[in-house]
DNA sequence: CATTTGAATACTGTATACAGTATACATTAA
DNA sequence: TTAATGTATACTGTATACAGTATTCAAATG
């Protein structure tokens, strides 16, 4: 018999409500000052309180939203010295992953980094949301071929925080491409397998990011 | 008028489940087979399902727990191939920490882990589980002092996964000990600042720690 | 006796009802 | 007019009710 499972992971409707959230955060549907009312969230997705609640606590457990007053949750507002704590928190996962990339690697781990690069860094348009996410599909590539699932849960984390606020960025304002560009020299620092270059190579790509980030921001 | 907040953080009976579910855990009163019953425990404790439900997801959601089948949940099992992960990832995160004392700490820092360490060493019983707790201190001291909260959030994480796993390891069978002496080292090769060396240590400790943690299993 | 089918059971997911509390607003007293 | 006090409102946290579905077990059928 082979049929397999229709429903793979039975989808709830927190699920669905947790999407539309980060969905309308991304597009500012849902601003700073927003205070994030359950009844209100509910009566417009036209369901019950009780998904939403699950997905609000589950963003603010994630770090994304905040709690405001008695228990109202509202958008997280991240200060400059938190962008920096990110951007050292994803060096850390991120470098980790180089350092075990950098000791064992396949052929086939270099090819499907090499493919991965050429793809995403040819943009269809040119906006911060496409830069984004080709960025963060390169990045995630090194972390899944890293084979941690803790490291690639905290990337995910560290992501799912990035996503809700690099957009104050203008796309006229800093030349993307640059830091886009950088990403072949990445794989070739894990291919010659020294650990420690590999753990520099990267720290120094995402702090360089992390300035490009900052640029993006002062400059708005 | 001097007083101050009564509630400073209003405590939800979520967080009691919480608390009492990981103590559960720890205690060895929820097995591997066990599958955590809302209606179960709900009545167990007098409450309703919501609170208990609410707990039971944030602990799914950290990784201590697992859906089970149909949306129940049980312990989750890590394997030999995943304690080795979250040793990886212990490393990212505390060597990046390590990383980031060697280049700016003060001598308030070198004296604040200095007298943690000679604090934590020295154990009042040696179970398992004071060995465990002394260990964490120590480390997450170091993790504090780095000031980064979202490699603090990742400790935390890490940490609370191990804990429901460790104690299996029985205390005759290893000299914990040995990597409990070790500790003074580190603060050491932050004192010296090179942050390349300082991260290398700690990688070397933390696994270190990982072959005593496979002694121990083994051994069992 | 083995296999299928149907009904009872068990448990989750969702909706709703209820209680408690903080906030805002109005009303009253100085 | 301002400060204090009472009251209505708004919103969360918790309990409960209800619906749907997977699982188990028993009965029926070959």
């Amino acid at each position: 018999m082979p049929f397999k499972s229709i429903q793979p992971d039975r989808r709830r409707l927190a699920d669905e409500v947790y999407d539309e959230l980060i969905e309308a955060i991304i597009n500012r549907d849902i601003g700073l000052e927003d205070i994030l009312v359950q009844e209100k969230l509910a009566s417009e997705m036209k369901i019950s309180r009780t998904p939403v609640r699950e997905a609000l606590m589950r963003l603010a457990q994630e770090g994304v939203l905040e709690v405001s007053n008695r228990g109202s949750f509202k958008l997280y507002r991240m200060g400059d010295g938190e962008v920096k704590e990110l951007y050292q928190s994803r060096a850390a996962v991120e470098g980790q992953c180089a350092r075990i990339l950098a000791v064992r690697h396949t052929a086939e781990d270099i090819s499907i980094l090499r493919r991965t690069v050429e793809r995403e860094e040819n943009l269809t348009d040119q906006t911060v949301r496409t830069y984004f996410e080709a960025n963060r599909n390169i990045h995630r590539t090194f972390v899944e071929l890293a084979q941690n699932r803790f490291l690639l849960d905290m990337f995910n984390m560290i992501w799912g925080k990035a996503q809700v606020f690099p957009l104050f960025a203008k796309i006229e304002q800093i030349d993307l491409s640059q830091s886009l560009g950088d990403h072949m020299r990445l794989v070739d620092v894990i291919e010659r397998g020294d650990r420690i270059e590999a753990l520099e190579t990267f720290t120094n790509h995402i702090q360089d990011g992390f300035d490009l980030q900052m640029q993006g921001i002062h400059a708005s």
